[in-house]
RNA sequence: CGGGGAGUGGCGCAGUCUGGUAGCGCACCCGGCUGGGGGCCGGGCGGUCGCAGGUUCAAAUCCUGUCUCCCCGACCA
């Protein structure tokens, strides 16, 4: 019998002081969880069933699509990322053995897994495979925040698809897309998936699933039928008041003006009005000068994209050699590749003259001078996407999905043998999932001012029974019984059985957010009920259930619970 | 890595400027009352003031160094 009196659950009446995230102030006070160290976290008893639950979840629905749960240890040979590639990334915690040979601790497992299909496939017919664990990931991060959201160790769930093909890993990866709509459901959450970036992981596809809530850390463009991390939205930009161009480029006079906002207001005009110069060196094309219109702003990720290599921006002294002064940089006359952003329409604009004090007037892109067409700039809220204007959302990113392709069989040495007979390499996925982010996010989504309220498939108990006497009470004798009762059929129960008064008992239940809480005290026990309430909204069962036969009644309860 | 803030009993804080026997609330222990929303009365336990060095008759307080944690930014498969 899981009674309150004898479990360590420490509640606490205030959240820590240097707690921002509301997520971060309730598990702890709720006695989820407890800090151990800059992202380092301890799950206690309670907050460790709620990572159960949902560790379950995700089990059984990779089960459902022929995933194979296996585990591949954390501390590897440091040779394995050497290979990939990967054993430079800063995250990457590193360390020596006794013997002095280079560690790594895994920040995903690719490289072990790959390694491993790389020993047992042989033919086209040992293929395709999924492959997954649950598995402590390390990341040296350079700011870990906000409690549980972003720690320097968690567990993941990590699975991976090997497949002969482009066209296998697209069915693995349709796979996963149902997998994890069933999973985010189940879980209750807010949740949607969004376009993203392939990131450092290198790949040919990706999606991120994301759960919108006030501390989520990435933002999300949003309209009908659209959803994309910002890091990759792409929207129609909002139309800007533009004056012709003149019939040749007039010089003006802008001393101290090196800010779109100080010439816009010198000139009169609107800060679309301007191109914004950004001068970057890319990695294989040197010096290029990217534009955007002045009220827009560079997007890194998308100009990397683009851009098709890793940059830079450029220094001050590359900038004064190849186009002109810092803070008068312009495209006219310039010796150097222009990169213009696709919301530069037909119009004449204000764009730097490459002159101390000065900007030139009335510019034509095409005709004043050449570019290359990128989409490399950051959507802004009030942009369009079919016709509709996209609001902008912070979520918290709870999974993501990758097409790998063979990033890492090739340098791995992951082959197969084709029909044909020749050696190919596996096309493989990866896809993770944070059980510890699941937890937070729904904290975060449905709590009140009382504190947690789980969504059923979630909570740590199902139940929690309020018994209002003391010890040897009639009120606990009953409470006891209807314990016994619920267990029968099922269901988690937790029995507040301690020797305190009511207040601290309804205020511990509300700051844990059980779905049901059952009351039994004098006023009930009369009746021969128990009182009910639904946690979300705090949402008494009238009349409560019978202590004759309660099994079923909160049994029915339960199931109409979110 | 840049900027800002904080380390004083389990938690939340005051005391530091202006050096002079370390305090408050909650929690905890004992006794009693109370018993449907963090209740009341009385009595207690508990802190080398992050660490190291220095100044001083005397350091939580001043100086130097260092460690840790938080927030904003950069960063973030």
């Amino acid at each position: 019998m899981t009674r309150l009196s004898q479990l360590l659950l420490p509640t606490e009446r205030e959240p820590p002081a240097d707690a921002e995230a509301l997520s971060h102030k309730l598990m702890v006070r709720a006695g989820l969880v407890r800090q151990v160290g800059a992202g380092l976290w301890t799950w206690l008893p309670a907050g460790y069933r709620v990572h159960q639950k949902i560790v379950q979840i995700v089990r059984e629905e990779i089960d459902a699509i022929g995933g194979q749960e296996m585990l591949m240890p954390v501390l590897q040979p440091a040779e394995l990322w050497k290979r990939s590639g990967r054993y430079d990334i800063d995250e990457l915690f590193k360390l020596k053995d006794r013997k002095g040979a280079d560690m790594v601790l895994a920040l995903s497992h690719e490289e072990c897994v790959t390694t491993h299909m790389a020993q047992f496939v042989r033919s086209y017919r040992d293929l395709p495979r999924i492959l997954y664990h649950f598995q402590v990931k390390e990341r040296d991060e350079p700011r870990p925040r906000a409690g549980v959201l972003r720690t320097r160790e968690f567990i993941m769930k990590d699975s991976y698809s090997f497949d002969r093909d482009l066209e296998g890993l697209d069915a693995s990866y349709d796979l996963h897309v149902e997998a994890y709509a069933r999973i985010f459901d189940r879980t209750g959450l807010e949740w949607y998936s969004v376009e993203s970036d392939v990131g450092m992981m290198g790949g040919i596809g990706a999606h991120e699933y994301m759960a919108p809530c006030a501390a989520g850390e990435n933002e999300v463009a949003l309209a009908p039928g659209y959803a994309a991390n910002v890091e990759v939205a792409a929207a129609e930009a909002q139309p800007v008041a533009l004056p012709d161009p003149l019939a040749s480029p007039e010089t003006v006079h802008t001393p101290g003006a090196t800010t779109i906002d100080e010439v816009a207001r010198m000139l009169g005009v609107q800060p679309g009005a301007l191109l914004k110069a950004y001068p970057v060196v890319a990695d294989g094309r040197g010096l290029v000068l990217v534009l955007v219109r002045g009220d827009h702003r560079v997007n890194d990720i998308k100009l990397t994209n683009a851009l098709g290599a890793a940059f830079r921006p450029a220094h001050d002294d590359e900038v004064r050699d190849r186009i002109g002064p810092p803070g008068y940089i312009g495209p006219v006359g310039a010796n150097v590749h222009v990169l213009l952003d696709t919301a530069v329409t037909y119009g004449g604009y204000v764009v730097g003259a490459n002159e101390p004090d000065h900007h030139l007037r009335g510019v034509e892109p095409g005709r004043d001078f050449a570019f290359e067409r990128g989409d490399v700039r950051s959507v802004v809220v009030g942009d369009r996407v079919d016709g509709h204007e996209i609001t902008i959302e912070p979520a918290i990113e709870v999974g993501n999905i990758f097409k790998l392709g063979t990033r890492y069989s090739e340098p791995l040495g992951a082959m197969y043998l084709d029909v044909d007979g020749a050696q190919r390499p596996i096309w493989m996925g990866s896809y993770g999932i944070g059980p510890a982010r699941i937890a937070a996010a729904a904290v975060e989504q449905f709590a009140d001012e009382k504190g947690i309220s789980w969504p059923r498939a979630l909570a740590p108990w199902d139940v929690e029974i309020v018994a209002l006497g003391k010890a040897g009470s009639e009120e606990l004798a009953a409470a006891e019984g209807l314990y016994r009762e619920l267990r029968a059929i099922g269901l988690d129960v937790l029995l507040d059985d301690r020797d305190v008064g009511p207040g601290v008992k309804f205020a511990d239940a509300e700051l844990l957010g059980c779905p049901l809480r059952l009351t039994v005290g004098r006023r009930s026990l009369q009746d021969g009920r128990a009182e009910a309430q639904r946690r979300r909204g705090l949402d008494d069962v009238e009349g409560g259930v019978p202590l004759e036969g309660a099994a079923e009644a909160v049994a029915e309860l339960w199931r109409s619970l979110p």
